[in-house]
DNA sequence: AAAAAACAAGACAGATCCGTCTAACACCTG
DNA sequence: CAGGTGTTAGACGGATCTGTCTTGTTTTTT
């Protein structure tokens, strides 16, 4: 795995990624290299160096914007969730109709990322995997992220008047979970949608013993 | 992160690892201490001398048996794949009674495995998630893994007569992938209980349009 | 007992890693 | 104009990494 500046790949597929336009300011630059040199290649195995290389950017540029490796790392993934939420949870806004469709369009949008070209798996998954125990601003940062979704989940869950709210959100977080890793193994982007029958078989189980059984067919 | 002879934790809490007896030709205790390395501290960041030091073994040794870093970790994946599955697989074939119910038993033996203190996750999603496209032989040693999951749940479907055995198949995957990443991340292991309260649902969905509605109600 | 294989201990080479440092250039602001 | 800031280019140090090699000891097999 040579330093050259191949992987020219932008991945900016379904629009979500940092590639929206390019970055001029160096510390957009870094970013956005470091941002893909971690996800593809991980982030103990990217050098410094290829980093600077891709960027196009002079070493001292880089220490002196991140102190270390490890906090480059740490604004990357912070950087990367962001970006990604904005993107999701912007695209979820758009629909329009009651909490249920907001959270089986779950799954369309994650079928958008997973059919990216580009698309490598969850940052936080990847990033936890790597360091496990390892490295606590890791821990931390994917904690947040998950925060971020499950509030999100529970909100929807709330609007829903559904019995058990936590249980809901975290079934859903697990739904999406699955999907994505097995989507990243496979892929295979169908797997959303393995993933929204079942989530709709999950909605569809905890509206049984609501006190209104109003909606009767056609959830799909 | 020193190079020490810490982390004596020896996870052999549900009996499923390397660890049921200690090693004692050279060769396996390689293998058993670049095992718990690879999967506490990722593949990339453990070191072969940190191998060595932990394994008591000398780096001739290793290189007689293994030509390469990369071989060794392949040869890593595919052990602990094997042992992982005869005891996964193991614990299911004690479960007696029709398919259904060793489908959802494997959310309780996957507990057990989340609620090992070791747990570090699923080495190949964790592997996976390190080399993405990077390394080849690690894709195929996590897809042979999947293969021989996914055959198995297809053998219980079709014992269960469900109309779409693959896709159910698909299904539970997603569940089992879901929940370790869940679990993981948390380190909650009750997120398997989630899982299977997914799958409870699933089965019933497609239970319902079978010919015979026999089982009427408490599948819990 | 003799031959062969496995193993220990560690020096060594060549590469790569992270991070610091110097020296110089460009730009904007006061 | 002076001064601060961001940037480039690359040398450099010290550490670490993978893999080879040598020498000799232990263990197993014949």
């Amino acid at each position: 795995m040579k330093d050259g500046v191949q992987d020219i790949c932008v991945r900016d597929g379904s629009g979500w990624s940092f590639a929206a336009l390019p970055p001029n300011n160096a510390r957009d630059k870094i970013m956005s290299a470091a941002s893909f040199l971690f996800c593809n290649h991980g982030f103990a195995a990217t050098g410094i160096d290829s980093i600077l290389n891709r960027a196009g950017t002079a070493k001292a540029t880089l220490y002196h914007h991140f102190s270390s490796k490890e906090e480059l790392i740490a604004a990357v993934l912070e950087a990367e969730g962001e970006t990604w939420r904005n993107w999701f949870f912007g695209r979820l806004a758009e629909v329009e109709g009651p909490a249920q469709d907001r959270i089986l369009a779950v799954f369309d949008v994650l079928e958008e990322w997973f059919a990216d070209p580009g698309f490598y798996g969850c940052p936080f998954i990847n990033a936890v995997a790597e360091f496990d125990t390892g490295n606590e601003a890791v821990r931390r940062a994917a904690d947040l992220h998950k925060e971020h979704l499950i509030t999100w989940l529970r909100a929807q869950a709330i609007e829903m008047k559904v019995a058990d709210v936590p249980e809901m959100a975290r079934s859903i977080a697990v739904l999406i979970d699955g999907a994505i890793v097995a989507a990243q193994h496979s892929r295979d982007p169908s797997f959303a949608r393995t993933a929204r029958r079942l989530a709709e078989c999950h909605l569809a189980s905890i509206k049984v013993d609501a006190p209104a059984r109003a909606t009767g067919g056609r959830a799909t």
